[in-house]
DNA sequence: CTCATGGACGTTATACTATAACGTTTGAGG
DNA sequence: CCTCAAACGTTATAGTATAACGTCCATGAG
């Protein structure tokens, strides 16, 4: 049972550095896969990535309309299509929003960690857990195809910093 | 690690027993609770349990519609909302679905299995398994609040009837 | 070089899901 | 009876996602 490394985000942590690990990351699986990694599609990775909260399609929408470029939802919906069929993005369904995936390329089951105070999310893939549950739902004789795992509660940070009772800044990026 | 009972309905099973049970239930919950089941929201609920699929909050509007009563939106969506909060019924986030409580007044953490042949899905309430997730987000610092747990792929009945490939009246009804 | 092909994208319209806001009805308790 | 709050009706609107069709352009076969 080893001790496994914070999922979440520090605080001062350098985000610039992720959004540039997350764009290499992904020139390089659309490389090897041989898709192309357009403009527009890497715009909206940027996008994802502007934080480690998950972000909706029309805020995106908004950001990429203020680009100067036309754009319509179709625009963010298929570059966003693209993206989660690459893995290089998650969609989290109890928020309608999208987030970075933090090991793109690598053969992965995951699992969210949605901190409804500061609205960071984090991703783990915890395969003693994910076995865990394919071995669950395998007595049952169902065969898993895919997984949502979405855990909603307080980070600890949040939780060192409002002892009782969270509010400022969040959930989703409106 | 005893033998769970299949938590899917049998092909031939008796739903009208499935219907009776819940509403009875719902009526001893909301009595012990001191709530209201209304007819609109007993209505409602027996929508929800119209069968074993999710439900959509749209489809169960029109089969309102249907009665001869009016109904507009915010009917169903207040309905739907008194049934969440008495634990009566689960929404299940990868549907925009809603779906009966299969163990309604008890405390339970629950993991949905969602056949994608069938559209069945069942309610798994296995406390290992809860177990080990919160155990999983503790270990990250991580104070769980609510949990979505939603697994898709073929349930066993439908494996045994189309070895390769589902399709039929697959998903939610609509 | 030319043209057929298919992928990416622009554009418009529409479907689907959910809630805000306000007025009316209803029923329990005083 | 009267009052109050909950439940419900009604209209409008917000928020999320896709259908359908046309254009552009890179690629490669001929
Ligand atoms: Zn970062
Ligand atoms: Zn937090
Ligand atoms: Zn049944
Ligand atoms: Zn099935």
């Amino acid at each position: 049972m080893a001790k496994r490394q914070n999922p979440f985000p520090r605080s001062g942590h350098d985000h610039d550095r992720c959004v540039s690990t997350a764009l290499a990351a992904a020139e390089e699986v659309c490389e090897r896969s041989g898709e192309r990694l357009t403009p527009l599609r890497r715009r909206v990775l940027e996008l994802v990535w502007g934080s480690h909260k998950p972000i909706g399609a029309y805020a995106m929408l908004d950001q990429l309309k203020g680009d100067g470029k036309s754009a319509a939802p179709p625009t963010v919906y298929r570059a966003l299509e693209f993206l989660l069929g690459c893995g290089l993005i998650h969609r989290i369904e109890s928020l309608n929003a999208y987030v970075g995936c933090s090991h793109p390329g690598e053969n992965h089951v995951t699992q969210f960690l949605i901190c409804k105070a500061c609205g960071t999310t984090a991703e783990l893939d915890d395969r003693r857990l994910g076995d865990a549950i394919g071995r669950s739902a395998a007595e049952h004789g169902f065969n898993i195809v895919s997984r949502v795992i979405e855990l909603s509660g307080t980070c600890s940070r949040c939780r060192a910093s409002q002892p009782r009772e969270g509010q400022s800044d969040k959930g989703v990026a409106v």
